[in-house]
DNA sequence: CCAGCGAACCAGTTGCAAATTGGTTCGCAA
DNA sequence: TTGCGAACCAATTTGCAACTGGTTCGCTGG
């Protein structure tokens, strides 16, 4: 085996300057580094290498970059409970679907004890627009009414909120594949036949009956997706590429071996 | 009484014409209408009937009007899912506790499934740190620290997503003395043993019980919220100014009777 | 050949000023 | 009293400039 890493001596002597710099000077956690031109020229060496020894240094967890913004001293700061945006970067369709599994039972049970008759009566339309229906992107855009309606019905805006971000995320884009493939053949019917109890549970006031059906659902929504993501792929479905780490350095790479 | 509400001549006239030019014109719906100053001109009417004539049309529901940005056709847009920061506009603590009986039994059923022996640690810690405090302000620091932490240790991201969404509407500002009050007195300390209890069945993995004791103390969190609710204020304490309503529109109101 | 450098360009972020819009007040005139 | 125009206030959008890290390029000196 050739050598494991040999940094550059630039960049080695770029490094220790920066180390020297970072420990016994004036800088505080979460403080910005001046940026990188200047401290290139304040160290004395190109801002090549001083991008090769951030990088290191960031790969210590000692610093955190963002395009942009600048260069910060200590780790990168947690998120925000506010920013739903990327968390479908963050979490996974089984993480989805236990919440599901702990939400929806909820909401279906509140929806039979506070739905008012006319919330009944849109939800025998949506199931029978949902039996009725063929086409994938129809069924998915009847299913995710149903399931919407019965989070109204529930009457409890902050769950219905709730709903609305673990829905959202469940229709990423990414993941459409996924669904459609877990969605297919014969479970569909069942899918509809469970519907059909869950709204009549909720017709008939049965509250426990109602959160059942709604659990014995997806739990079978589940187990497809569990049953699709552990199965072989056929060949002709080309398969997503991984996500890329969250920092996009591609370039400016220590060079390993020769 | 007097007439129920005599339209002036003008604001009659406006709207006759105002209907007139959105019902057959090319208007579709969400479209956003030609500015009020415009409009006013095109019509051949002051800005001031015209703003009348708005003001019945968007209490029908036709349009919708925001200040900056414009009039609208149809009805205002459903709130995204990702504006989360008036939720705490649109629900109330009792809602919120629904939620929190929900999510956390859950979240407490998890942590005892998958916290890590340093999670139990933490939470160790955290039940002695919240015990040993008495001042109030402290309390409620210790007291959202350990929730948090059974949500970490839960290991769902998504959910503990959910959980800071939640617990970020709950330390809302304008429930501050709300919260004070139904904690104070005796109910501290059973809070404090209830607290010892859920982590005492997380630490030794015992699912069922960790979410049954976790139940069991939202629900009394849940009762000593409805008790202070219900029992009457003592006369030194200012009650908040009940809420405005979305829009403002406190002038140009039309005139009922004389 | 190549390690290192500076320069230039790309892309994401911030801040600010201007423009636009609905919301409101005021004075004037018929 | 009623309606109008003008002016001002406040929320929102838009465009731009400045600055930042990320990347590419060509040059230089060994």
């Amino acid at each position: 085996m050739s050598d494991p890493d040999p940094l550059t001596d630039s960049s080695n002597l770029a490094l220790g300057r920066l180390r020297a710099l970072l420990d016994d000077s004036s800088f505080d956690a979460g403080q910005r580094l001046p940026p990188e031109r200047e401290l290139a020229t304040r160290i004395g060496i190109g801002r090549r290498a001083l991008r090769r020894a951030l990088e290191v240094m960031e790969a210590e967890g000692r610093i955190w970059r963002q395009q942009g913004k600048g260069t910060f001293l200590g780790s990168r700061p947690a998120h925000t409970p506010t920013d739903l945006a990327d968390l479908t970067k963050r979490t996974h369709p089984l993480e989805v679907m236990d919440v599901r599994l702990e939400i929806e039972p909820a909401l279906a049970r509140l929806a039979a004890m506070r739905a008012s008759n006319g919330d009944i009566e849109r939800l025998l339309l949506l199931a029978e627009k949902t039996a009725a229906t063929s086409d994938a992107d129809g069924r998915e855009l009847w299913d995710s009414a149903l399931h919407r309606t019965i989070a109204e019905a529930a009457g409890n805006s902050l769950l219905l909120a709730i709903f609305d971000i673990v829905d959202r995320i469940r229709q990423d884009t990414t993941w459409r594949l996924l669904r459609e493939r877990a969605r297919s053949g014969e479970r569909q019917q069942i899918y509809v036949e469970q519907h059909r109890r869950v709204i009549a549970a909720i017709a008939q006031r049965e509250a426990h009956a109602a959160e059942q059906a709604m659990r014995e659902h997806l739990e079978l929504v589940r187990d497809g997706l569990l049953t699709v993501m552990t199965s072989p792929l056929p060949d002709s479905i080309d398969r997503a590429v991984p996500p890329e780490p969250v920092t996009t350095n591609n370039k400016d790479r220590l060079r390993h071996g020769t």
